[in-house]
DNA sequence: GTGCGTGTTAAACT
DNA sequence: CAGTTTAACACGCA
């Protein structure tokens, strides 16, 4: 599943790729997750000029003319792809075809990755927003007595950050991911605080480097903790993996336990 | 063939 | 009751 820059990046390229189209139709294969029906989706939709694409937390915001969104969260497997003239995509959950034939597909075996008409707004804010600073993660982190992995994993607290980046995060903060959240020292949330932004920049920057075009899947390869290929850290600390909620977890003897 | 990975939600559990 | 943990989703991939 793309984590956060992985969908940052595909937000850009699916903007660079589609904007300015006017929408022909929208069929929907799968309706179990969507949140109108598929009628009124077409409605919403049909006609309008597809502005940009944007990321905010997990989930991609397609922006239409007309004030329309259609927020697309692919879940633990689902998948974007372009077309020519015909959607050839087994599993597909909903695709858009724009009045020059091509369009865009979503589609996912489980069928649980999920369309949005006009996602509702919320005040969570997304990981790399300014919303997000020292003042409020301290705040959120004091409330809560469970593992600090499993606080910056929480949707409804910090958005955007998976599995993969929290074990990536903690690391570069030197921070144990079995740390009990209130008990970090607060020069320890800066840190904390610090390596959420440069992780998630960081990463967007290489998987852009390495992978321009993309706008789906996931790129890993340059993580260095979260990694079933690497034993050791760069500074040559072995890594350990013990699972967190059932999650596997990636960490060393240089992150300190609180 | 086998079992792991992955986010979210609802249900089960403490 | 509130907070926390687990099962289900169902396939690709190694």
């Amino acid at each position: 599943m793309p984590e956060l820059p992985d969908l940052q990046v595909f937000s850009h390229n699916l903007t660079k790729a589609l904007k300015g189209k006017k929408v022909k139709r929208v069929e929907v294969h799968n309706t179990k997750k969507l949140n109108v029906s598929s009628k009124e989706l077409s409605a919403a939709l049909e006609g309008k000029t597809l502005n940009r694409v944007e990321r905010s937390g997990k989930e991609l915001h397609v922006h239409f003319s007309g004030d329309q969104v259609l927020g697309l969260h692919l879940m633990l497997n689902g998948k974007l792809y372009l077309f020519k003239e015909k959607n050839e995509q087994k599993y597909t959950i909903i695709e858009i075809l724009f009045d020059d034939d091509s369009g865009l597909v979503m589609t996912d075996f489980q069928g649980i990755a999920t369309p949005t008409l006009n996602p509702k707004e919320t005040d969570v804010p997304d990981a790399l927003s300014d919303e997000l600073d020292l003042k409020y993660l301290l705040a959120q982190l004091q409330k809560k007595k469970t593992a600090v992995k499993n606080m910056l994993m929480d949707q409804h607290i910090v958005r955007g950050i998976g599995n993969a980046y929290a074990d990536e995060i903690l690391w570069d903060a030197k921070i144990s991911p079995f740390s009990i959240a209130r008990q970090i020292p607060e020069e320890k949330v800066k840190e904390l605080l610090k390596s959420i932004k440069n992780v998630l920049k960081d990463a967007e920057k290489q998987i852009l480097k390495t992978h321009p075009d993309i706008i789906a899947g996931e790129v890993r390869d340059f993580m260095l903790v979260h990694n079933s290929k690497k034993k050791e850290t760069p500074g040559g600390h072995k890594i350990h993996q013990k699972p967190i909620a059932s999650r596997k977890t990636y960490y060393t003897d240089e992150q300190v336990e609180y």
